[in-house]
DNA sequence: GAGCTGGAAGGACCG
DNA sequence: CTCGGTCCTTCCAGC
């Protein structure tokens, strides 16, 4: 269980609508006046890539796995290369029926997992070009995304406007759309599991099955090659979840499930059911299974489906509801122009619209049901594929959201010079803005790009991501809202990319390329809105913590666009959290040596005498190896301040940096998010990273690791180790795949690539190391201590078994060629976009190598899938047979308890989540 | 009057 | 199945 609802989580799908970007690339690059001109320059644009997903990213990395690494060597490259959108829509395009599918809008949905993995590479490269004939992908074209849609993630935004609306008509709405628009979970799902099966897409739910289908590969692993997607996750647990407890590890509300479409039928979710989340499944075993199982029948089987799925998304894939609606607001539909014009692709793109308003707009204004509508009806159009404006993001050469990028690539560094408070209460549609968030000392956060010498002014982006111990992906609970006012000083826009909404802040080098970002507030999207779309896997509930996240895109003279990547340390959304929940901030030590008994000052706010400190070393799938309660001093506790004795490691014998995690805890659920903290070799003061202990990133990044190394080295070390250097991490970026392949090891069939996979996760790794990749590094400020998300890294595990999952896109081979290269090969590479100028490095990497290589880093995820689930959430003491040792290699390792880890995140639910999803993989698994 | 806040009511969820 | 604690979302009211 807990594994699953860690995947569950991880799992998240990226649905996006793909709007094509291009088109709303263009169409906010029109609005954009400003940033166009200039920016445009350097910014990437370009070519196809489009956006891509971001979904994709991720999954790419992970992805890879599943496609034969020569295919795609770039997951992500591919993805974008192809076409962005290409990949994943692309898949639907052609509809069985003929149709094209692709045209039709599509809404993608990626999950991050699944898309990706799925998407881009196996999708992509298969599907797509196999598939859609070529007319068919339009590079734009590829992925459209309904324009509404895209605007958040969620529909949800649906909502939008306005409270009372938002329930009832959009909400419902809402709901439903999600409902359709991300359906494809189902169908995609099984498509690859089994791909007889998937396409029976049939269901009108599941609706887009291209999406899906990307999704589903990933997904799917989860599932099990044994069940059917569906059947297994999609169904029972979906049914079973609504009972009581929404499927999904969300908790959707009942309301939404009465009063819309209740059920839907399992199938439709299929993403909901937290199986059916491509997290879930991804993990472990099912991965590998899964992946291996895509051979080329079934990828033609699963190809097949996703096709049919296409077409039928919209029409048959929507629920009742849903079509209703659809129907109905057909007209409007035509009504509402798409504002964005995202949608449309072809559409004019409009020009007009800002990028607020496309995106919302349409919800607020019923758009949105409409949107869903509509996007059947202009299926062609969608197809077009709009110029993309110079904008950016959009650019399909511009990574993901969700992948990892570094924060520093040679001469530049992208830093957050003053970080936003910790806590910030987000506000619902239905309210007023609650204003733009705030710096903890007053004034407002600062975010500057060093390094950079040229005239040419470059577009900042700032969009909402998690926090919590996965990587780094767009939140699909808050958005970037923009604020405006007098008080405002920064000019920004808005932008929505694969439905997260991006606020874009000119980076001027009259201001040295710095950038108060005194426009950016926070909504909170409905849960229910957002756990009803169809391959939505996170919950929202508890799950209230963000980050701001910065993007820049440094053009190369290559002609590649260097990303570079800044989350801010985390911020608690909540009314009550920001009250009750123990928050660290910074912490005055980052490592120390496994003998403890240093003290270590931490900053942050709700501490109490009565705070404990828990450090907890994970293990790859997030269970925890060791856990203790470390001393603190009560006498120097204030509300503010806790002064904390760094307790003993448990093995004094590591020889390389152990990292693990701490968190402050006031009482059963008031616990602080997973600090980071690195234990080093007593004896050795500073420690190198050698990749070749654990998973540290650098080896990957190094030219070798490649994907695959052969080092099957036990997970748990692996991960556990990290390596010191940061540095290394550049590449970091892309974490070595090696880490994976140890995982690998553990699953069952999984071939090598597989086993890459879990690695993958780059934002385990990243945080090791630091890489950035994932988690963003604190900006200058509290690097080490941001880390909350880093925590997270470790395991991402916890929840963080998706990682796993995407693990296996990464692993995709390619990535061995990896990390650098492969990287950018997979990212950029491919064909279409550009691919990053080796300039880049490491940069460029990044993004792609997220995808690729992600792994690395940290703590790779993988979730063996042998240890995982079973264990019981409390902590038993159990050796992680290799692993731990590895970590010491030759140290007996001291018998470690392991307990799950549920909490991650929203600890709570997330231990809800997981609970049922390790019921359902335990018993779909054989492992253990 | 609009926007930003803080607080809290109500109801849903969970254990 | 009930009960109590949490959490989420919507409202209110004040500045």
């Amino acid at each position: 269980m807990t594994g699953l609802e860690d995947q569950e989580f991880d799992f998240e799908f990226l649905f996006e609508f793909n709007q094509r970007d291009e088109g709303a690339a263009a169409a906010a690059s029109e609005h954009y006046g400003y940033a166009s001109s200039n920016v445009s320059p350097a910014l990437p644009l370009p070519t196809a890539h489009s956006t891509l997903p971001a979904p994709c990213h991720n999954l790419q990395t992970s992805t890879p796995g599943i496609i034969p690494p020569a295919d795609h060597p770039s997951g992500y490259g591919a993805a974008l290369d192809s076409g962005p959108a290409g990949y994943f829509l692309s898949s639907g395009h052609t509809r069985p029926d003929g149709a094209p599918a692709l045209e039709s809008p599509r809404i993608e949905i990626t999950s991050c997992l699944g898309l990706y993995h799925n998407n881009n590479q196996f999708f992509h490269d298969v599907e797509v070009e196999d598939v859609l004939p070529s007319s068919k992908r339009s590079p734009s074209t590829a992925t459209l995304s309904l324009p509404s849609l895209e605007a958040y993630r969620d529909p949800s935004c649906l909502s939008p406007a306005s409270s009372l609306s938002s329930r009832s008509c959009n909400s419902e709405a809402s709901s439903y759309e999600s409902n359709y628009s991300y359906p494809y979970a189902s169908p995609q799902t099984s498509p690859w599991q089994s791909p007889c099966v998937s396409p029976k897409t049939t269901d009108p739910e599941e609706g887009f099955p291209r999406g899906l289908g990307a999704c589903t590969l990933l997904g799917s692993p989860r599932h099990s090659p044994s069940t059917s997607p569906r059947a297994s996750v999609t169904e029972e647990s979906w049914l079973g979840a609504r009972s009581s407890r929404p499927a999904s590890p969300c908790n959707k509300r009942k309301y939404s499930l009465n009063g819309r479409q209740p059920p839907y039928s399992p199938h439709h979710s299929p993403t909901p059911s937290p199986h059916g989340s491509p997290r879930v499944s991804v993990t472990d075993d099912s991965w590998l299974g899964n992946t291996t199982q895509y051979t080329s029948s079934a990828i033609v089987a699963a190809i097949n489906a996703l096709t049919t799925d296409s077409s039928l998304d919209l029409g048959d894939g929507v629920p009742v509801k849903s079509r209703k609606t659809t129907l109905e607001q057909p007209p409007s539909v035509a009504l509402k122009v798409e504002p964005v014009g995202e949608d449309l692709g072809s559409p004019p793109p409009p020009a007009d619209f800002a990028p607020e308003d496309f995106s919302f707009q349409h919800i607020r204004k019923g758009g949105f049901c409409d949107q869903y509508l509509a996007v059947p009806q202009h299926p062609y159009q969608w197809a077009k594929p709009k110029p993309l404006s110079p904008t950016s993001y959009m650019s399909p050469t511009l990574p993901a959201l969700d992948w990892q990028l570094p924060s520093h690539s040679g001469p530049y560094e992208l830093r957050i010079e003053v970080q936003p408070k910790s806590h910030h209460r987000a506000h619902y549609e239905t309210e007023g803005s609650r204003g733009a968030v705030k710096a903890s000392a007053g004034g407002h956060p600062i975010v500057q790009l060093h390094g950079y010498l040229e005239n040419e002014p470059l577009m900042l982006q700032l969009f909402i991501g998690t926090a919590d111990d996965r990587l780094l992906r767009p939140h699909a609970f808050y958005q970037v809202h923009r604020i405006t006012g007098k008080t405002v000083s920064t000019t920004s826009h808005e932008a929505i990319l694969s439905n997260t909404k991006v606020l874009e802040i000119p980076l001027l080098p009259e201001n040295s390329m710095r950038a108060v970002i005194d426009c950016a507030g926070i909504l909170k999207l409905r849960n229910s809105d957002i756990e009803l779309r169809k391959g939505e896997t996170d919950i929202g509930r508890k799950n209230t913590r963000v980050r701001l996240v910065f993007r820049v895109h440094v053009p190369q003279p290559s002609g590649r666009t260097l990303s570079l990547q800044v989350a801010s340390n985390p911020i608690e959304c909540s009314q009550r959290s920001a009250q009750e929940l123990p928050l660290v901030e910074k912490q005055s030590t980052d490592s120390y040596p496994v003998v403890g008994g240093k003290k270590m000052v931490l900053s942050g706010h709700n501490f109490l005498q009565d705070s404990k400190v828990i450090f907890v070393e994970k293990a790859p799938d997030g269970h925890h190896v060791w856990e203790t309660e470390a001393k603190t001093d009560r006498d120097l506790c204030k509300p503010n301040s806790l002064v904390v004795e760094i307790p003993p490691f448990r093995n004094q014998r590591i020889t390389s940096p152990v990292h693990v995690s701490f968190y402050v805890c006031n009482g059963k659920r008031k616990r602080s998010q997973y600090q980071r903290f690195t234990y080093l070799p007593a004896n050795v003061p500073i420690i190198k990273t050698e990749p070749t202990d654990d998973y540290e990133p650098a080896p990957t990044c190094g030219p070798v690791s490649q994907g695959l190394s052969p080092l099957p080295r036990p997970y748990y070390s692996q991960q556990l180790a990290m390596p010191p250097d940061p540095g290394s991490c550049l590449v970091a970026g892309f974490p070595p795949c090696p880490q994976r392949s140890t995982l690998m090891p553990a699953a069952p069939g999984a071939s090598p690539k597989l086993h890459d996979l879990s690695p993958a996760y780059t934002k385990g790794v990243a945080s090791p190391g630091h890489c950035h990749l994932g988690l963003p590094q604190p900006a200058g400020e509290a690097p080490a201590i941001q880390d909350v998300p880093r925590p997270v890294a470790t395991h991402p595990g916890s929840p963080g078994q998706p990682p796993p999952a995407l693990l296996p896109q990464q692993v995709s081979a390619p990535p061995s060629s990896s990390c650098p290269p492969g990287l950018e090969h997979s990212l950029c590479p491919s064909s279409p976009s550009p691919p990053l100028p080796p300039a880049a490095q490491e940069p460029t990497c990044l993004q792609p190598c997220s995808p690729a290589c992600p792994p690395a880093t940290g703590r790779p995820q993988h979730p063996p899938p042998t240890v995982r689930r079973d264990e019981s959430p409390t902590a038993r003491p159990r050796l992680l047979p290799e692993a731990h040792e590895d970590s010491s290699p030759n140290l007996a390792p001291i018998p470690v308890t392991v307990k799950r880890e549920p909490e991650e995140l929203d600890q709570l639910y997330l231990d809800d989540v997981n609970e049922i999803i390790r019921n359902d993989l335990s018993s779909t698994s054989t492992h253990s």
